[in-house]
DNA sequence: TGCTCATAGTGGTAAGACCACGGACTGACC
DNA sequence: GGTCAGTCCGTGGTCTTACCACTATGAGCA
């Protein structure tokens, strides 16, 4: 069968097969902003009858939109447009990447991408108030050094709010869908460094420095903070590694 | 429902609806690898036997692995397992951009993300045929000045091989994501600098210098160079902007 | 030896029926 | 009169059966 959402379509003079030809026309009406999001659709029955096709046929169609988030189906009420959100786009990256090995590592490659360039973005729009925003999360972090399941959502929080603050969609979104996936290596990190101070202190004023430099609203220096900050990941996944080939003390 | 590839499963104790059940059943064994890209399913109805669901049931679920990529139903001959590519990645990151305004500018600031984090990886990675891969691009794209087409072709496979150079899953993935939505703005570019030497010439010195720090393996020389590169793109649109709200010579 | 056509197996579709869930209406009870 | 419970209707969820369309295979024929 065809790939779903061909951006062109070809053979459009052609009546596709029953199910795609139902898929395509909802995907259209979605994209075109002709159905938006929280619109009830009719009824299986009267869709099936509307569109000319079998029930079973229209379920098929709904279903891959539904799987693909655009609709939310609910036993007993009835199929509802779905605001896009990028849950779908993180699955579907978890699935590409799958196959992959050393996955958690390397997702960090596409973090690190993301907010370098949204900090730079962001020293040029962000407004007061997403300043504000990221001073505040940035005292909650503070606050929370003890606690690593706290700590870990507010480190979290920094980051997703100076990606907010580059004003930018397609980053916000990227940076969205391959959250769960940082997620995984994120509370795992904070585990091992909890109850270090000395690593806990130099991850705060890395967090300070970066937003310093953001708030001075220099593009370069805020993009140098937020690698330093990266680095002490590196840092200290390197030790660990080395730890880890250390005989003393292991066990088995 | 529950929407589809939910990572941690809840209620995993719970028989969920037959549908969603196949549809998982079969994810977990995608992703665990168990099913490899070629595999021939079993026929539906041996499936729907097996799994103890109806034909129709098993289908939506089969549908909806098909549209996110994972499967290819061929009629009449059956379902082979599907190696993941980027495209559904892509479906879906255009149509969670798809409300957003100015999604073609924005998705720009993406690709800078992705790329200036690809040299900077390519420096250190990059083996001799990766350069040598990117010299003969580079070669190609200084061949094809002429021709839009063709150029905008080998000016998409340069930035494609810089980050096939960076040896990152990730950022390959999402760069080829983005591309589709790319490559819409890109030909109108080339196609607004196609005859003006100008511009081509410093297009050609952009790329060169690209290449040229990469190949001396500097990180911040290349993504600085890169930048530069980008910029010729906003140089470029600030004209066409200036140019347009110039009453001379427009036509309404 | 080569071609052609019948056949079996596959996905694609249709129709009808029944079950399970949610909400709304209506009734009785407090 | 207000509140609660039961019933009914509309909805999605599923099953069954049957038939159609496409593909490949192999046997039969020239």
């Amino acid at each position: 069968m065809t790939t779903l959402i061909d951006i062109v379509r070809p053979n459009a003079g052609e009546a596709p097969g029953g199910a795609i030809r139902v898929f395509t026309f909802f995907r259209d009406r979605l994209l075109s902003g002709e159905l938006k999001a929280g619109d009830r659709l009719l009824a299986e029955r009267e869709l099936a009858l509307a569109l000319g096709v079998s029930r079973p046929v229209l379920r098929e169609a709904l279903r891959s939109l539904a799987m693909l988030g655009l609709l939310d189906i609910q036993h007993g009420r009835g199929a509802f447009v779905r605001a896009a959100d990028a849950s779908v786009l993180g699955q579907a990256l978890t699935l590409c990447l799958a196959p992959q090995p050393n996955i958690l590592d390397d997702v960090l490659q596409a973090r690190i991408a993301i907010e370098c360039q949204a900090i730079r973005l962001a020293c040029e729009r962000a407004s007061e108030r997403d300043l504000q925003a990221i001073a505040d999360v940035l005292d909650a972090l503070v606050a929370s050094l003890d606690e690593p399941e706290l700590g870990g959502r507010a480190d979290h929080a920094f980051h997703l709010a100076i990606v907010r603050a580059s004003g930018s969609g397609s980053l916000m979104k990227i940076h969205e869908a391959i959250s769960p996936l940082l997620i995984r290596s994120h509370v795992e990190r904070r585990r091992d460094t909890f109850g270090e101070p000395a690593i806990t202190s130099r991850l705060v004023d890395a967090h300070r420095a970066v937003f310093l430099s953001l708030a001075r609203r220099d593009p370069d220096q805020a993009e140098r903070a937020l690698r330093e900050h990266f680095l002490i990941g590196d840092d200290l996944r390197r030790r660990k590694l080395i730890a880890a080939y250390q005989p003393q003390e292991k066990q088995p």
